[in-house]
DNA sequence: GCTTGACCTTGCCACCATGGCAAGGTTCAT
DNA sequence: ATGAACCTTGCCATGGTGGCAAGGTCAAGC
């Protein structure tokens, strides 16, 4: 859906009345800066915006709900890859939910491991830094552990 | 302590059997890879390799014990940075074991931070995902959710 | 002593998603 | 017509790692 080239010297405020938005106000509405809207159109996860004739892009407030969904789904800790693939789903109106529902469970089995990954590191530097005196002495369960000494 | 530079033809030769390791030799014993000894090296967390005549880089024992250090520090999550600090708190037989203690809550707390951020991000996935028919059906809560519709 | 293959060297680019800065152009209200 | 606020592109940086390329060195076998 390609916008008619606007021509005319008032485009911006004209277009404000129409509800088109500049960059920036297309950030502030959808939570993002416009440094990475620009970078999303880069990576073609949303299509090259429409310009005025001294090159702003302008974007609709379909633009607007799109850039809440990434801003959302970015929000959930999902790549930018899934998020194109998210994307596409939200487009297709013929989608399985099938799909979405195998990308979230693939998402959340990633989560689950990053989880777990953090966890583990959490517990046995906790488990170190409790039997740590904390004061004026130098020795120090954390630094044997890193130094590769056997516990106690 | 700066090893006078060796060189004779047999230099490797006689370096092994003196205790001395090459660099692929050095990861293979610390579970790192040359790549990250070499770039620990650039980011100065261990001194510059003594260099053979013909300018590869050199390890003794002592090296390997510090890149082990290293390699476990890393696997606790310390960013490059904490582990600059805690090697110089390893090296310094003065320190207070209060030190190494407030820099490893630290992380523990920032470990807590990203783990309830993660689990957060989870949770509210998995609740879409649980409401998700996954079938071939199009509708599905979870694109819903990122398109900004309201639950249900 | 020469060849060979494994290893080493440096240097650059890529990842991922984002931020910062610079130099210049546009918009729009005053 | 001026000026503030905004926009444009482009490059570099982050953090920690991997990959590749072009070239040099090592150690062992012949």
């Amino acid at each position: 859906m390609v916008m008619p080239a606007v021509k005319s010297r008032a485009e911006f405020a004209e277009a404000k009345e129409r509800g088109f938005y500049s960059i920036g106000r297309a950030a502030e509405l959808s939570g993002l800066t416009p440094k990475m809207i620009r970078h999303y159109e880069s990576l073609e996860l949303i299509p090259k915006a429409t310009r005025t004739a001294g090159d702003y892009r302008v974007y609709t407030s379909a633009d607007i709900h799109t850039l809440r969904f990434i801003q959302r789904a970015r929000s959930f800790g999902f790549s930018m890859d899934e998020i194109g693939t998210l994307l596409s789903l939200w487009r297709n109106q013929r989608r399985a939910s099938e799909q979405v529902k195998r990308l979230a469970q693939k998402h959340i089995a990633d989560l689950d491991s990053k989880i777990a990954e953090l966890q583990s590191m959490r517990a046995a530097l906790a488990d170190l830094a409790e039997h740590c005196h904390g004061d004026a002495r130098p020795d120090c369960p954390i630094l044997a552990d890193l130094a590769g000494l056997p516990p106690q």
